[in-house]
DNA sequence: AATCCTTTCAACCGCGTTAGT
DNA sequence: CACTAACGCGGTTGAAAGGAT
């Protein structure tokens, strides 16, 4: 490399190097180029193939987008679900995530990540990485996310992205006076910030294992939620909100060929869907792909000021 | 209609690892 | 064993699109 820096060669190379989207005519080039001599041996490519891209930008080229099996679309909600579940257990290690969702690049694992995941924790003022994220996510999402993936077997309108539904919401789940009621489906538990998460304690709860109160650092007192001086949101009582939707449209629909995910991968890792779908309280509500409605999401809001990790 | 702002995602970059010599 | 090139991964950037004002 350094021996070919400042040579009339190099500094051609360089030059005519392109850069930049990618043009039909470029990725037609690649195709053909990859149908006649296979994959792999990428620098060798980029100088025979006639392409004045760099081996590297071939490969990512190829890689994540023309590859032939790539999936493109909105990732269905047991896709999403699968990305919670292993980054939660791998972090970023968005090529190994991506081996468990066939079609799906570790970039556009990555770009859902960052702007879906993390945005939610910015909204919510709560480090991406921190244990109480983590529960959140636990806790709330993944159990919508479960939800959808129950109602998407027994429900293909779903997909329909005017699709509505008969089902209540989190709100069915809140008293007037106090948190969000524990799912009525015992395998919702297993979510279930009150019973099941790890990182903290629920406060106000009256029957959580003592293995689990926090003897350290008293929680407060479960306070009705007309007590805080912010108060919840005006529409607290109201139909679904989500912060995350209004303003900013999200697409409700999940595409069709995003709903043929091979749920192998998710038995493999030691889960059914099956085993989670909810019952009788089947509460999906509209929402897109923002899962937490502002009651959640104010009320996991709550949960952090009240220092409950 | 024009401009600004936000979001998304394709593409680039740097660096660590692996394979070949 | 040392060196080099190629590869692959994760972080980051920036253009395009769409929504808000």
């Amino acid at each position: 490399m350094s021996e070919k820096r400042g040579s009339n060669k190099y500094e051609e190379d360089k030059v005519d190097l392109r850069r930049g989207p990618w043009t039909l005519e470029e990725d037609t080039l690649l195709i053909h180029y990859i149908a006649c001599h296979g994959e792999g041996r990428w620098n060798l490519l980029a100088k025979c193939s006639g392409l004045k891209r760099t081996g590297k930008s071939c490969r990512l080229r190829w890689l994540n987008y023309l590859k032939p099996d790539i999936k493109r679309g909105n990732l269905s909600p047991e896709e999403q679900f699968l990305i919670l579940e292993l980054h939660s257990k791998w972090g970023n290690r968005w090529s190994r995530i991506a081996q468990h969702l066939p079609g799906r690049t570790d970039n556009e694992i990555k770009n859902y990540w960052r702007t879906r995941v993390q945005k939610q924790a910015r909204q919510l003022k709560i480090d991406a990485n921190s244990a109480m994220f983590r529960d959140a996510i636990r806790c709330y999402w993944m159990p919508r996310l479960l939800e959808k993936m129950g109602s998407s077997q027994s429900m293909p309108s779903l997909t329909d992205s005017n699709a509505t539904t008969t089902a209540g919401t989190m709100e069915q789940m809140i008293t007037p006076h106090g948190p969000p009621q524990p799912f009525s489906n015992p395998a919702m538990h297993y979510y279930y910030p009150f019973e099941g998460c790890s990182s903290y304690d629920p406060p106000g709860s009256e029957n959580h294992s003592p293995t689990t109160s926090s003897a350290s650092m008293p929680l407060p007192q479960l306070p009705n939620l007309s007590e805080f001086s912010s108060g919840p949101p005006d529409n607290y009582s109201g139909a679904s909100f989500n912060p995350f939707t209004s303003g900013h449209c999200v697409d409700n629909s999940y595409g069709l060929d995003a709903m043929d995910l091979d749920p192998v991968s998710a038995t493999q890792l030691g889960f059914s869907v099956s085993d989670y779908t909810m019952g009788n309280n089947n509460c999906v509500d509209n929402l897109g792909d923002g899962l937490w409605n502002m009651n959640e999401l104010w009320y996991v809001r709550k949960l952090n000021e009240w220092g409950g990790i």
